[in-house]
DNA sequence: TGTACATCAGTGAACGCGCGTTCACTGATGTAC
DNA sequence: TGTACATCAGTGAACGCGCGTTCACTGATGTAC
């Protein structure tokens, strides 16, 4: 095979990011060698270096991308179902689908923190700095979903996209800790910790974040 | 260097086991090699396979040791702090010292889950088993560490000594899900999510835990 | 208790292997006239 | 609009390197008499 045209080149690209998030997250960055993604993606591993100035460059950009990704999803439960209520069934949608035993068993398909967390944080200092602020946009997606953050008053920016929104200090303190849960729980479950092969370690943990949440309600 | 003594080479596996332990915690387990390790106990390489069958099965021993180690230091914390009263000092001591910039910043003497956890759920089913069952002894500790938990009347084997220890089903769940919030909280801290790289997360998950902690003292 | 010999902990060179990266090459794409 | 040529996306062989593991060897340790 020869040129590529500029099209097909970006969306070469664009699979090898697919391939590669997939990768990282399913074997570890370590073991997901930069031959398996490319042939993942359909391509010859002398091709690489067109696209990526390294592997290193790749892992920045394949697991920052699958963190704001994981925001976006986030926000989209958020839009479909608002937390005006006392309750937050944003909330409650968001972390049902995160301890479900279908995302234990996806990690290629899932939370990049509680898959490469560990691996992300002895990163060289750029590339995790730049994962950092992807997990910071699931921080303040998570907020946004929190049970009366959009009847706050605090205004801050998105860090991800630059808008303005609604999230008061109390809601992103909530939404740390809650995040600091749900990685730890799926981190467990995977684990399987438990006799159940980590089933009970999802299931308590969902019912602490809901209750957390619930007494956020009155408390503020 | 000859043959050393049936006592030597004892030392030297403990050396090698406890260097080990530390690597692997600090690099990963990929990225601390068996030449690495040898070399922190003051041996060569060569000699690696009078001790162990392969690195695999070096990982599964000092993975699993260091996190009975970490269960063992909170039992000492608990006798040390009995948690007889409404609020355990014995669980504030542990939380405290778990979310602490210094345990963030030492990964290599510090909790293996939240440094090798997702790389531990990767590794073989035999292996991964064992970690896991050394991450079941932290969950007893922890339990044993909650309020009202010696007060309670169901009696379970401890899987790691298989003493009889009285720890509540209720204390057994809500240490599962401290634990999540623990390790998840740990790891965040350590990729350095926030404008703080990382201490506000620390902060928030340990008045997260000692909130629901309390809170069980009266709902139980 | 002393002697002869088998054992085996540790050494250091060597092994095959797969990694990330480089490079000469191909030929369709993109551009300049 | 058509032609000539530079560009460069992708290929596949090759690179040095460090990995886990093996092996012949050494000589003090442990054992049998």
């Amino acid at each position: 095979m020869a040129r590529s045209s500029r099209e097909v080149a970006t969306a070469n690209r664009e699979r090898v990011l697919e391939q590669a998030a997939r990768l990282l997250r399913e074997r570890g960055i370590e073991a997901a060698g930069v031959n398996d993604i490319m042939a993942a993606a359909g391509l010859t591993h002398g091709g690489f270096y067109r696209h990526f100035a390294s592997k290193s460059d790749l892992v920045a950009e394949a697991v920052t991308r699958s963190l704001t990704e994981s925001a976006r999803e986030w926000r989209e439960v958020s839009e479909a179902a608002p937390s005006e209520d006392r309750i937050s069934g944003a909330l409650e949608r968001i972390v049902e689908r995160y301890l479900s035993e279908a995302h234990r068993d996806a990690p290629g398909y899932g939370c990049a923190l509680a898959a490469l967390g560990a691996e992300a944080a002895r990163l060289p200092p750029e590339a995790r700095a730049q994962v950092a602020s992807g997990a910071e946009a699931m921080v303040t997606a998570l907020a946004e979903a929190m049970p009366g953050s959009d009847t706050t008053t605090t205004m801050t920016e998105d860090p991800q996209t630059g808008d303005a929104t609604s999230i008061s200090p109390e809601a992103r303190d909530l939404a740390m800790a809650t995040l600091s849960t749900l990685v730890g729980a799926l981190l467990l479950a995977r684990l399987g910790v438990g006799p159940d092969g980590g089933a009970r370690v999802l299931e308590v943990a969902r019912a602490k974040i809901m209750g957390e949440a619930e007494r956020a309600v009155g408390g503020l």
